[in-house]
DNA sequence: CTCAGTGACACT
DNA sequence: GTGTCACTGAGA
């Protein structure tokens, strides 16, 4: 018997997933010494090169195969739980994505978990350099009493570089020791502060933790207005968790309000959470990863990807704001996380609980149709009134020409800050306007990538497409006609918004908030703070600013354009505006007296508008869901989303017809139909979904089509997907065809 | 004829 | 996802 064959013998082989863009698994031999288990890592050759994967499963009888690779090594990486694996095996075959890629989705984070580098610590030997400088003594003099430092801690203690640390060890003044690994995350204390809740807190905390300590998967909505006091009610179920020995994962939309939640955790809990999100740095993400593995860190805030974690003993998840757009991923693997959160907590068979002051269509119906527990929150908790909303007619009262300020609203502005109380005028267009045309020759801006309408941004002295992120500075003559100074702006943004406000109030303290001015988070968290302490008395913003940040100084609510977005053909158009605007003026009101909230309008009898301003949410959802079961759209039918794209403009809508070609082509039910958004007006056998509107987008250097894929309840459209995948013409390159599903009834 | 750039393809 | 290979067009 040859050395080879008596290597084999006796060898198991073991099924593989990869985490590459593969939907199968490969077997490969493993010397039985490793001990392969299902959802153990392992390292093994992948083509020419070495790649990790895991072991999804153990043949038992082995076929006889030649040519198989043999495992390289086991790895040191907590084991993937049945539970996981099913999960990341549902939502490949969910979202269409490929196998390898949901793992990778889950593993990422741990290919950076090197096990922990030994931390050093310094301390003196006592032994005296050669040299004695000044610098040097003051770190001895630090170093004194036996005690370790961290290197860093030690430099700064004696206000030097580590470069005289690195030398006094160098000379055997300083040694080095090595110090257990820091903790992840400190331990939580469930009864670090007792709540204190008001009686329908009470109620909907006691459904919440019963349904934590019976361990078996049970989702819940958790609706309530802005300050109903949610996050108590919530941090009760948390605390059932911890107190059963279990983790909690609570999801975020948005890296910006981890921050405030963060404090407030610790002020019940005792501990910060483990803080999840890109922000993050990859070693301590890794370490995260281990932590909810081992089940040594019990809750983690985070973001998307904080749903892949390989929790040990998961017992609940938390999805704060569920209606926020931020949870749909939309590169790579495609899929809507707060969707992928209820799958999980089934997998995982844990309570989950959706939290929003304005749910979104699909949580409502599910909620009003038991398939979620439905806990409410009615009043603000501390009595503090909901803000009297009031319609500014704009057919009626509206302002000058080239104005956007009403004079009843620049009144009630003007009151209130004389007041010495803060207003906020709430617009959500980024730039100073959305259009410019010359007046000479008609001639508007257009992106030359994907003929959308320029904005100008004034700050930037530019033009920019808000669809790719095309910029172009803007020219003072016409390039159609070479007329000069004939270039009118024609709309409001917030800049010109902020022009109008300054000339109206010239010495009032105005700041404006939008999400394209540099800075990012860490100048917005500032801001905001300024906003809180009062060094602002009008506040200008986009959509950022109903994103949950507090504004306990605001009692006036301007809102400019509330038919903005209600006519641009989006299926989801109607409940996202009265979702942003319900956010927006929830945010008027100060202790327990009621704010106010105005609200410029062309449309107030507008079913939203009228809905939004009889304060009666009731009626939006009964309104919106009726229309939506009519017209067969989500959660009623499913609507998929193909993203085509290509390399330039041409490539991608030719790409995006030729799919939409072999969609028709394909033998199937009629009860399909693929639809264009817009962008391709002449092919006739495609469907108009809304105006055409351009709706590419320039993602990471590609452009993209958008075509819609709508199907009946109970339709296999998941099918029908991915036999289109198949048909799509793959010449010339480049089809990529990314699905996004808006998940209904995968319960 | 070489070389960088682009895609298609396979990976057990 | 990533390494390899074939093919292309530009330049020596």
């Amino acid at each position: 018997m040859s050395a080879a064959q008596d290597e084999t013998k006796g060898a198991r082989v073991v099924d593989v997933l990869a985490p590459v863009a593969v939907d199968v698994t490969y077997s490969y031999l493993a010397p039985p010494a490793l001990g392969l288990e299902p959802g153990d890592s392992v390292k093994i050759p992948l083509g020419a090169r070495e790649a990790y994967g895991v072991v999804w499963s153990v043949e038992k009888t082995p076929s006889p195969r030649s040519n198989l690779k043999t495992v390289t090594a086991r790895l040191e990486r907590p084991t993937l739980s049945q539970k996981l694996r099913d999960f990341i095996d549902w939502l490949a075959r969910y979202t269409l994505t490929p196998r390898g890629m949901a793992l990778r989705l889950a593993t990422r984070a741990a290919e950076d978990a090197a096990p922990d580098a030994a931390r050093l610590l310094y301390r003196a030997t006592g032994s005296k350099p050669e040299r004695l400088t000044p610098t040097r003594a003051r770190v001895l003099e630090a170093a004194e009493g036996g005690m370790s430092f961290a290197k860093k801690a030690l430099a700064e203690a004696a206000a030097c570089s580590s470069g005289v640390i690195d030398a006094l060890v160098d000379e055997g003044a300083i040694e080095t020791i090595a110090a257990p690994p820091e903790p992840v995350a400190a331990a939580l204390d469930p009864d670090f502060t007792a709540p204190v809740l008001e009686p329908a807190q009470q109620v909907a905390a006691e459904a919440l933790t019963q349904a934590v300590h019976a361990r078996a998967f049970k989702p819940f909505l958790l609706e309530g207005v802005t300050g109903s006091g949610k996050t108590e009610v919530y941090f009760e179920a948390i605390a059932a968790a911890l107190k059963d020995g279990g983790q909690a994962l609570v999801m975020m939309p948005e890296i910006a309000l981890t921050a405030q939640f963060l404090e407030r955790f610790a002020a019940r809990f005792g501990e910060k959470p483990a803080e999840w999100h890109s922000g993050v740095s990859e070693r301590k993400r890794a370490r995260i990863w281990r932590g909810a593995a081992t089940g040594e860190l019990s809750v983690v805030a985070g973001a998307r990807s904080a749903l892949f974690l390989p929790f040990r003993h998961l017992r609940l998840i938390i999805v704060d704001e569920e209606h926020e757009g931020a949870y749909k991923q939309d590169d790579g693997a495609s899929y809507h996380a707060r969707d992928m959160a209820v799958v999980r907590a089934r997998f995982e068979d844990a309570a989950i609980v959706l939290t929003s002051a304005t749910p979104s269509i699909e949580t409502r119906v599910n909620a009003e149709r038991g398939r979620y527990g439905h806990l409410r929150l009615h009043a603000r908790a501390g009595s503090r009134p909901m803000p009297i909303l009031d319609p500014i007619d704009m057919r009626v009262e509206g302002p000058q020409r080239g104005r956007w300020i009403a004079p009843r609203l620049a009144l009630a502005v003007g009151e209130t800050i004389a007041r010495g109380e803060q207003a906020l005028l709430f617009l959500n267009r980024r730039g100073y306007a959305p259009l410019t045309l010359c007046r000479d020759c008609g001639h508007r801006f257009r992106c030359t990538q994907c003929d959308a309408w320029l904005v100008e941004h004034r700050f930037r002295r530019a033009l920019v497409c808000h669809h790719c992120g095309h910029t172009e500075r803007r020219p003072d003559t016409c390039p159609e006609c070479g007329a000069e100074d004939a270039l009118a702006a024609c709309g409001p943004g917030v800049e010109r918004l902020a022009e109008e406000t300054a000339t109206l109030f010239p010495d009032a303290r105005i700041l404006v908030l939008s999400s394209d001015f540099p800075g990012g988070a860490e100048r917005l968290r500032r801001e905001l703070d300024e906003i809180a302490k009062g060094a602002f008395d009008i506040v200008i913003g986009t959509q950022l600013v109903a994103k949950g940040h507090n504004f306990p100084l605001l009692t006036l609510v301007g809102v400019v354009d509330a038919d903005l977005g209600l006519g641009s053909g989006d299926p989801r158009a109607a409940e996202r505006t009265f979702q942003l605007l319900n956010q927006v003026t929830g945010r008027a009101g100060r202790g327990d007296k009621p704010g106010r909230a105005l609200i410029q309008t062309f449309q107030p009898e507008h079913p939203v508008i009228a809905a939004l301003l009889s304060g009666d949410a009731e009626k939006f959802y009964a309104q919106e869901i009726a229309l939506r079961e009519r017209a067969g759209l989500p959660p009623f039918g499913r609507l998929a989303a193909l993203i085509v794209s290509g390399k330039d403009a041409a490539t991608a809508e030719a790409h995006a017809r030729a799919l939409a070609r072999a969609a028709h082509e394909l033998p199937r039910s009629p009860r399909y139909r693929v639809a264009a958004l817009g962008g391709l007006p002449d092919a006739d056998e495609i469907m108009m979904l809304g105006p055409a509107e351009a709706p590419i987008g320039l993602i990471r250097g590609r452009f993209r089509y958008r075509l819609l894929v709508k199907a009946p309840r109970g339709a296999d459209v998941q099918a029908f997907l991915r036999d289109l995948i198949a048909a799509a013409p793959k010449e010339r390159g480049g089809v990529r065809v990314q699905i996004d599903v808006d998940p209904q009834n995968f319960m």
